[in-house]
DNA sequence: CGTGGGAGG
DNA sequence: CCTCACACG
């Protein structure tokens, strides 16, 4: 069985505070795929960097901002970072590392909350890395796509669908977008364990106590070639700890 | 009785957290003189502009940055605000509320310890300030300057006077404005009653655990006529209390 | 609401 | 070390 979680961080350095540590001592999983470390390599706290994994990371330019990484019990072949365009290289949002049975992306597709630029350059983003999970996807190893994609698919996927139908992270061609992934070869794992079932988010906004009251948006993601969906065994959103804003989604697979 | 506290509070906002309600509370001073505000007027925390105090504040142009206030539960007859030198106006660095029997004057001398041009202005403020004091001290009222010099004067007022010879705070030509002052015409009060004593300081550093080791600087005065010392019965250091990196220096005029 | 940076102290 | 403003989410 390998184990693989997806956590935004929101903040290597505040997670690592509020026990990062300890929810991976506990869920122990075999891959972490990590977004918005918010930090450079040099600030990861000592005993994260202690921590018995190979560790890697595409940091941001920009200090304090975005920034992923995979960390793994098992020695990666290779590792690649970004996906061959400037600015989002720059942002740090795509690393890759290569196993023997598989291969795993950390994926954090920009915000577009703060303004109309953003959200063009988050539907740029998300243009360029179509192309790009389809080349990984015919490659002949499994590969995993994990990370925060800022887009709930559907409006199971929300906790208020039509307050929120003209925000971004749930706008049509956002949620089209998905659609599209989706029918071009990739799998939802975690929905496709959990189909129709409602109250299932991975984040949740700070304000107004809206993890409390599970006001929420399942906007993180596995999003796998066919074979993992069926090597999926049980999938789990980990929303009891409070290592960010977002709650670790972790899949188990029998890589047989 | 008259009790006049000066406080410089490093933000009354984090003061205000830190229990400067509480102290106000067991300490009940008549007077209290504000420095370091670090807030505009409607900042100021509801429960603080609730006490039963009539309050004054002159803030700095610059958000979040000095701003001195005056506190006091009688009225005062007139209140001023700045020394009539634009820039030292537009930092908020000089208050003054004038009562029945006395008048108060709460200050803040710019700290020159983040460069040569800061420790110029520094100089520039204490020589606007000399003839603006003795313009006060020859009213028929006694006077009180109260508030953050931002030197120490003598060696006995720093835990480390060799260290810091050369040090913003503790230069000669500080030092030296300091005794100039005390020579024509103020006094000292809080070292005219604890004279020869050593360890006094009302200004810790936050760094290196300074103030449980009382490695501090006494920095924060009141400065006034003589006829005030003659009233001051009790003058103590308020250290217990840890509302900002200083401490209040409160004492008690007798003014008959 | 929370994280991280940076100025200012 | 700590406070505040700001950018970003």
């Amino acid at each position: 069985m390998l184990k693989i979680s997806s956590l935004n961080l929101n903040g290597i350095r505040a997670a690592h505070r509020r026990g990062f540590k300890d929810w991976i001592a506990q869920s122990n999983p075999d891959i972490i795929c990590l977004q918005e470390l918010r930090a450079m390599e040099h600030q990861v706290p000592g005993p994260i960097q202690s921590l018995n994994y190979h560790a890697f990371y595409h940091t941001a330019e920009k200090k304090g901002y975005s920034g992923v990484g995979i960390l793994s019990r098992e020695e990666p072949i290779s590792v690649q970072d970004g996906i061959g365009v400037d600015w989002i290289d720059q942002e740090g949002r795509v690393i890759m590392a290569e196993y023997t049975d598989l291969t795993v992306f950390s994926i954090y597709a920009p915000s577009g909350t703060t303004g109309d630029a953003r959200q063009e350059l988050k539907m740029e983003f998300l243009d360029v890395f179509l192309p790009f999970a389809h080349q990984h996807l015919e490659g002949d190893k499994p590969v995993v796509f994990c990370g925060d994609f800022n887009i709930c698919h559907r409006p199971i996927d929300i906790h208020n669908p039509k307050r929120n139908k003209n925000t971004s992270g749930f706008l049509p061609e956002e949620r089209k977008w998905v659609s599209l992934l989706l029918d071009t070869g990739f799998e939802d794992v975690y929905r496709r364990l959990h189909e129709g079932e409602p109250d299932l988010y991975s984040w949740w906004s700070y304000r107004a106590a809206s993890k409390e009251r599970n006001k929420g948006w399942r906007i993180d993601y596995h999003m796998t070639s066919p074979e993992l969906l069926d090597a999926a065994e049980e999938a789990v959103i980990e929303k009891d700890w409070d290592l960010s804003d977002h709650a670790p989604v972790t899949i188990s697979y029998n890589l047989g």
